[in-house]
RNA sequence: GCGCCCGUAGCUCAGUUGGAUAGAGCGACUGACUACGAAUCAGUAGGCCGCAGGUUCGAGCCCUGCCGGGCGCACCA
């Protein structure tokens, strides 16, 4: 008996090679489009055709005689114009897939891998545009770690950057805040910070003259000179602690947070600059535009050169960012200093430092990196690969990865209900990119607060009897499911215009749907205890697969089982595909699907009531396997699964 | 100007790296709660897959051109 996909097309490569010239890479198992036509279908006969002159049915007819007899197939049958069609014994199939519940078959690639997400400017609320990047990040952790690899988190935080200077210049010069005031500032302090943004933003724009005091402002936070930099490091780690706050509400965690002063205090592009000189990567232009800076010549575009060290000495922000890419593969030859920032469940969260400290930890070297940003800076991060090859780094380049996804964007309806001051020209937009800057965007906490008031109506309605505290905290799962699979259901590369109806929907295709599925699913097994007094997991442990038997279902039974438990088999094969796209919609429609399978399924065979006793310890079975593997399609999307809801 | 992305049912979107009859959800219309939970299920209607060519046994998917929309191409980050 194969164990997986990966299994059976061995096999089946060895049968077929012999007598046709057939690839790994030609041999593709796809699902057939009817179960009738069997499970797995082979379409290699048509290409096969070609190369030999011969027509695909005879092709797929010798094949057949040839795949007839591997084990784990009941029989192989040649259909349309060539399509060979591969039935699967569908007892053994059952047994081996139930028996090897909760292993995958998939194995690590790498020894170590980054993926850096979230990377909120620390200067303000966060909003649904960084929610997007939060979950997308969060779920492609998930999936690696099913898979098998050893995965490192890592949130940016930029303290020193211009959104902190622009909150720093707000409060000191417009709202003549000293420190003191700082701490006293009441309410969220993320809320107020995201106003005051705004409001120096344009403040900014009308005033030109400003632009002095916020260069001076810039510069002094850069150098660690208070009062200014005290002021950056006061609201960029209290807002930081708010984003945290904020994501921890979605069940998204980080392992570092490795801050931009870290980077500037213990010179990090200075190392960095010494090997790109060094070695050529970077060159001193004496002529043209470019005079007096140095630059690095573009891969695709030679005649155009890209700055990564001003005229004025300072270095731009690509050039920043290839000396953190050079840390993150451990290509720097040195490290930040750690401190704890927050415990979350027991796990400490650790934060970058510039001085030494007594903790014995190290972050980055991994062997891949995937870098969660959106679209707009796939340029950019060009320029990044761009660097490391330069500097001779051709494997950790191609290991660089940049999950690009599209924009969140604001339907005119939820535009409507931020009650926001639009500019002109973007007034008749049929919809407009959020913006931190121009206040444009909903911020995280109130959707989430908006789903989780909608939510506990809801299990108030329906579940009375439970204690307040116990509905407060189903209503939050609800939310985050609701998010999480609002985030993920759409594809990445296209731009998700944001309607609040979507969002706070909790019907068809949406997270709440999914966990009505698994609670539903958990409800008959409480029932079975309750009408049999004895536990479910005992009974279940003590029923094996191979005491039961498939024929005990009549033909309508039989074929829904069968097409539940193949389409639940298909879950490693979803997330690698998941991994190898970096698309998650597919995955979040597969779980979907799964449940409006299963609700169908369980709609039309009773399991408590099934008088026959085989019959009813096979759907038991059944619901257990199933609920199984949708938990950990649930868990790989970050949706917790609720008591009662 | 150059580059990238999007265009599929009234609306929002899937479509498994070229496979068999293009699918969901929402909305509309019919039915099903004295039932293992109706946040559910069963069903009906709704399509020049932006347009035009090409590649081949086969195209929503690949190539070319065009139309419409978005985003990049800073000595900003």
């Amino acid at each position: 008996m194969f164990r997986t996909k990966k299994e059976l097309k061995e096999k089946i490569l060895a049968r077929l090679s012999p007598e046709f010239p057939v690839s790994p890479a030609e041999l593709e198992l796809t699902p057939t489009p009817d179960q009738k036509l069997g499970d797995l279908a082979l379409s290699l006969a048509f290409p096969l055709a070609r190369k030999l002159k011969t027509s695909p049915r005879v092709i797929a007819t010798r094949a057949a005689e040839l795949l007839s007899g591997i084990e784990g197939l009941e029989r192989v049958e040649v259909a349309g114009a060539g399509y060979i069609n591969l039935y699967l014994d569908r007892q053994k199939f059952f047994r081996e897939k139930y028996s090897s519940l909760r292993k995958t078959g998939l194995e690590a690639e790498e020894t170590k891998i980054i993926v850096e997400h979230t990377n909120i400017n620390p200067n303000k609320a966060a909003h649904v545009g960084h929610l997007r990047n939060a979950c997308l990040g969060d779920t492609l952790v998930r999936c690696l770690r099913y898979k098998g690899e050893k995965v490192e988190v890592q949130n940016y935080i930029d303290d020193t950057g211009v959104q902190v200077v622009d909150v720093v210049f707000g409060l000191m010069e417009l709202e003549k805040k000293t420190l003191a005031d700082l701490e006293r500032v009441e309410g969220r302090f993320d809320y107020y910070c995201w106003d005051l943004y705004t409001r120096v933003s344009r403040y900014l724009a009308e005033n030109q003259a400003a632009q002095t005091r916020k260069a001076a402002i810039l510069k002094k936070i850069e150098h660690g000179e208070s009062p200014e930099a005290d002021f950056a490091f006061q609201v960029s780690r209290r807002i930081l602690r708010a984003h945290l706050a904020t994501m921890k509400r979605l069940d998204i965690s980080y392992d570092v947070l490795p801050c931009e002063s870290s980077i500037l205090r213990l010179k990090f592009w200075e190392k960095a600059f010494a090997r790109l000189r060094d070695s050529g990567a970077i060159h001193y232009s004496t002529s043209g535009e470019t005079a007096g800076c140095w630059v690095m010549p573009l891969e695709d575009e030679p005649e155009r050169e890209k700055i990564i060290v001003r005229s004025d000495g300072t270095v731009t922000y690509v050039g920043k960012d290839i000396a953190y890419q050079l840390w993150k593969f451990g290509l720097l030859g040195q490290d930040f200093y750690y401190e704890p920032f927050l415990k979350d469940n027991g796990r400490t969260v650790w934060i970058s430092t510039a001085s030494p400290t007594a903790h014995q930890v190290h972050f980055g070297a991994g062997s891949k990196v995937y870098n969660v940003i959106d679209v707009r800076q796939s340029y950019l991060q060009k320029v990044v690969v761009q660097g490391l090859k330069a500097l001779g780094y051709q494997q950790q380049a191609e290991k660089s990865i940049h999950f690009s996804y599209e924009m969140v964007a604001l339907s005119p309806r939820s535009l409507a209900e931020i009650k926001v001051d639009l500019a002109a020209e973007d007034k008749d937009k049929a919809f407009l990119e959020v913006s931190g800057r121009k206040g444009v965007g909903i911020k995280a906490d109130d959707l989430l607060d908006r789903l989780e008031e909608k939510a506990l109506e809801e299990v108030n309605r329906r579940n009375p009897d439970l204690t307040l505290a116990t509905r407060q905290q189903i209503a939050r799962q609800i939310a985050a499911a609701a998010v999480r699979y609002f985030m993920l259901k759409y594809a990445r590369t296209s731009l998700l215009v944001f309607d609040f109806d979507e969002a706070l929907n909790f019907e068809g295709e949406t997270g709440p749907y999914l966990q009505y599925t698994a609670v539903r699913l958990r409800s008959i097994f409480r029932k079975f205890e309750e009408r049999f007094d004895r536990s479910f997991q005992e009974f279940i442990a003590g029923l094996s697969p191979d005491q039961v038997n498939l024929s005990a279902l009549d033909g309508d039974e039989a074929r829904d089982f069968w097409d539940l438990v193949v389409y639940a088999c298909g879950l490693d094969e979803e997330v690698l595909r998941a991994i190898a796209t970096l698309e998650f919609s597919g995955l979040a429609k597969y779980t979907f699907n799964l449940c409006q399978k299963f609700n169908s399924y369980y709609h039309h065979y009773p399991v408590l009531a099934e008088k026959d006793q085989e019959r009813q310890n096979l759907r038991l079975l059944t619901i257990h396997f199933i609920h199984e593997i949708l938990c950990q399609a649930l868990h790989l999307m970050g949706i917790q699964v609720p008591e009662k809801m």
